[in-house]
DNA sequence: TTGTATGCGTTATCAA
DNA sequence: TTGATAACGCATACAA
């Protein structure tokens, strides 16, 4: 049986509506009055009843977060930044981790005050009908196009990584990502890297474009190794996520490879450099704290009842650090 | 605005008590009535408001799961089969990722029936101070012994790995695991190998511990390469992890191993085999279908008030398939 | 500065 | 078979 704030007026012989005052730091309370209730809440352990307090603010303070796809890492730290930036505005979060349709109509009943929606980006079910009172926030894919949405602009880091190996005299540029699953996420990137090389189709680059069986570390190893063996014409590797990277620096290690001298490698990436690798990498994405930043706030915005924009795409930056190189004269000829 | 039960009931021209019944189903209504104001909820798109309903049930149908690392990918299919047991019994499963006393706090105001910790292996952190009306069950770690706890026995599982290839007539066996981090979890499969192997001290097998830098596909990799490569006597292999074996695979596949004939491998594993490996695996370890299993059955017995086994172990299985074969002479000749 | 009364949406008890 | 009403725990407008 938990304690409510009746226990406490009882205990401090007050009303129950000024301890209710008190514990919410009301003006209308003396100061002594106030503490000596903060104390007895305290000894008593009391917790305020979420229930009966929605039920009378019609707000929940809660944000609940829809997760089909528990299994995926990249996300998780995404949900961890934004949780943090929504408890400092002393908001909480809840995940679920049940379908779509239902995790919103569970959140529904729970009255949370908006709903963040990771979309599962294999299946897309436009076509399912979601009610929700609440307002909802995609990020990633535009699932319904009665919801906002918020995405980065994954085309144009791959664009902007090419562009920038161009510029600095490479022409023999190899991206490696995973094209094994039918990802729309990926093969975006792979559409950022056919336009900056100016052509319509992959196959016009066979030798360029290394699909990946994953995406996965040793996937990445794989392919670099595979690539890196028999091909000695590719100056430049983009590289279509983290963790693919990770495996292309183990089999440059393996054959002796410098960072940049032999070969200049950029990586799409969200996450700061967090591991320390051999050498600091040149990245391009959009940073996740700026994500986690954009996300939090325009919920925020949503649960004020404003508008947001429909469609927010965040723009990727480019950060050069070591793993990049201008095209040397003695390289080309090697 | 939502709509409510006394919205249902203007629309029906009768009163809202009646709607209330006829929404839980209850025989006190007319069936004529109950369909007409069932129809009348579709079409409003009525959803029932938790926070009114255990205000005065005293009860949320909600079980509350604490998961602070959720980067963590091992226990995320667990969660997810424990989510679809309890659904079952009509229960909804929310999942918070704040640290756990924040997490555990949050699921006491919002009057959840009780509340599932994943704990934190790397810091024990017996100290805190948790206070909860709510019932709490620990999976992995015992971090408060207030509270009942379920867990898998590790060690016996690598024990009961390694006396199966001892009786078959391997004496060569080697054992690759995790012992990077201090993780106790990880240590614990190590003791059951030296218990298996009756010895006291990892250092008194130093070719037959082979340890690797993380649990990562990779990581056993390179350990089975490095084994295999430079050291010929070791005629069977126990792997702490999936994942590491799946890398210990890719090793013997590059070196031409032929599984079981030229070495046996048994791996730890809670996951049934989803993906197709090029062999059937012999793996040790409780299913995972049991752990989810026993742990919702577990929730649901302390929701209703009845008193637990304080300690639950699961007792671990070998399930003996094709990548074990018994020690040939010719073998132990080469 | 404190206390009283009302209502939030629902279930449950009792009366009709 | 239905309807009126109290109660759940809390916040708040209003009275004291």
């Amino acid at each position: 049986m938990s304690v409510t704030i009746k226990d406490i007026a009882k205990q401090a012989g007050v009303s129950y509506s000024t301890v209710s005052k008190a514990l919410r730091d009301s003006p209308l309370v003396k100061k002594p009055t106030k503490t000596k209730i903060m104390k007895i809440a305290e000894e008593l352990g009391y917790q305020p009843n979420v229930a009966a307090r929605s039920l009378v603010q019609k707000k929940s303070f809660t944000v609940g977060v829809v997760w089909p796809s528990v299994e995926r890492v990249a996300p998780s730290i995404l949900i961890t930044q934004i949780n943090d930036l929504l408890e400092a505005h002393s908001y909480t979060t809840l995940l679920s981790i049940n379908k779509i349709e239902s995790a919103i109509s569970t959140f529904n009943r729970f009255q949370v005050d908006a709903i963040l929606v990771f979309g599962e980006n294999e299946n897309d079910l436009t076509n399912s009908k979601i009610q929700s009172t609440v307002p909802i926030l995609y990020y990633g894919v535009q699932e319904d196009l009665r919801f906002p949405t918020i995405d980065v602009n994954r085309r144009l880091a791959i664009k902007l990584a090419t562009k920038y190996l161009q510029d600095i005299g490479h022409k023999q540029i190899a991206f490696i990502g995973d094209l094994s699953n039918f990802d729309p996420l990926q093969k975006d990137k792979l559409i950022g890297f056919l336009e900056a090389m100016n052509v319509e189709h992959a196959s016009d680059l066979p030798d360029m474009i290394i699909p990946t069986n994953g995406l996965e570390v040793h996937d990445g190893y794989l392919a670099a190794k595979n690539l890196l063996t028999k091909q000695s014409s590719i100056t430049a590797i983009i590289s279509g996520s983290y963790d693919l990277t990770r495996g292309i620096l183990r089999a440059t290690t393996e054959l002796s490879l410098k960072i940049p001298e032999d070969l200049s490698i950029i990586s799409y990436d969200n996450i700061p450099q967090s591991e320390n690798l051999e050498i600091q990498l040149t990245t391009v994405g959009v940073p996740i704290t700026r994500i986690a930043q954009r996300i939090s706030e325009t919920l925020l915005t949503i649960i004020e009842g404003e508008t947001v924009q429909h469609s927010i795409i965040l723009e990727p930056e480019l950060n050069t650090l070591d793993s990049c190189a201008p095209l040397s004269n003695n390289h080309e000829s090697s």
